[in-house]
DNA sequence: CCAGTGATGGGACTTGGTCTCATCGACCCT
DNA sequence: AGGGTCGATGAGACCAAGTCCCATCACTGG
């Protein structure tokens, strides 16, 4: 039998969204988190580079926008790339099974400043993405740049009703909705 | 004469400053920075909440954006509004004497993800407070919150021109004209 | 059976941040 | 002038985050 439990970083992420939901973040020690995984403080640190990250360990999501973008109809105006991605997102992250996981987190996020700061840092990274990705198909940065920005408007309006309806309603068509929704408020802003 | 030198928050931010573009911010002590202002560490902490917030500290920027939206013509669309209270920043923080300040700071925010962080934090609140100050004008929530972040974008990209102008280019005629390429952009997206 | 490799444990150490108590200076009041 | 109050500072104990180094264990291949 294996001295280490499979799955270090995965346990450690579980553990301390548990201990977070209970005692909120601040109340919980970095120690506590391992131990409640089996581990210690020196391998929570190894697999996650601070207290903060380890609500923030499925790094694939920038891949899936810069690939849902690059992978548009050529045709596409910005928006609708964006749109794309989004898309991707629904179909591969916010699926059914993971919407309650999704809850979850969000609600620990958004009880705490210091979460929702790493939370806006995230959110940069990915939108700098997206405008890279539109760039490399040929848009003007400027375009891009706004592109980019609705569109995490339009995630984070979609994302929310996502996480708050009680049908099991899928996140691309909420996306997509969202979508013409931003679209309409900016022709009229 | 006196034993306290007086505005000790000022000292202390200044002294943070000098030390950050000298060291860098990791590599600079809470206690050398509250030194070299002639002060503890104990003051410093009474004086911001943490480390990062000494280079935050003018918090009137929200006021003077919700003064500036609030003051804008009854008749103006939102994005108008929006471009009123950057003018009304333009007048009142990003004027020509605290450029050089400004550039220095923004310089060390740049450099280090740690401040990064917390200045992503900063702009959700001013946008926060932007979106608010538009919907008691009257303005839909939706088209508040697209209005506000394209606020934001427009902040963003004159504050960059400005910072690196050469000439002494003010705040408002840059961002009048980064709203106007921003529209342009958002009607071609 | 043994050596090498990679993940873990353990503990010392620095720093950010909190808390409490003592101290000092200015101002007020008589 | 003298005493008392109040706000700002100093001093130091204390906890938790994060870094670093080294020992230890399990697995693998020879």
């Amino acid at each position: 039998m294996a001295r280490w439990q499979p799955d270090a970083p995965g346990r450690l992420a579980a553990a301390a969204l548990d201990l977070f939901e209970e005692n909120g973040y601040e109340n919980t020690t970095v120690i506590e988190i391992a131990e409640r995984a089996g581990l210690t403080k020196s391998t929570f640190f190894r697999h996650f580079p601070d207290k903060r990250e380890v609500l923030f360990g499925g790094g694939t999501v920038a891949g899936l926008l810069v690939e849902g973008i690059a992978s548009a109809p050529p045709g596409a105006g910005p928006l609708d790339t964006v749109a794309e991605a989004l898309d991707a997102l629904g179909r591969t992250f916010f699926t059914a099974d993971h919407r309650d996981f999704s809850r979850r987190r969000q609600a620990v996020l958004n009880a705490h400043t210091e979460l929702r700061e790493r939370e806006a840092l995230k959110r940069i990274g990915l939108t700098a993405s997206m405008i890279e990705a539109l760039r490399h198909r040929g848009v003007p940065d400027l375009t891009a740049r706004v592109a980019a920005q609705l569109g995490t408007l339009t995630w984070e309006i979609a994302f929310d009703q996502w996480i708050d309806a009680g049908n099991g309603e899928g996140f691309g068509p909420l996306a997509r909705q969202a979508l013409a929704e931003v679209r309409a408020a900016g022709a009229a802003g």
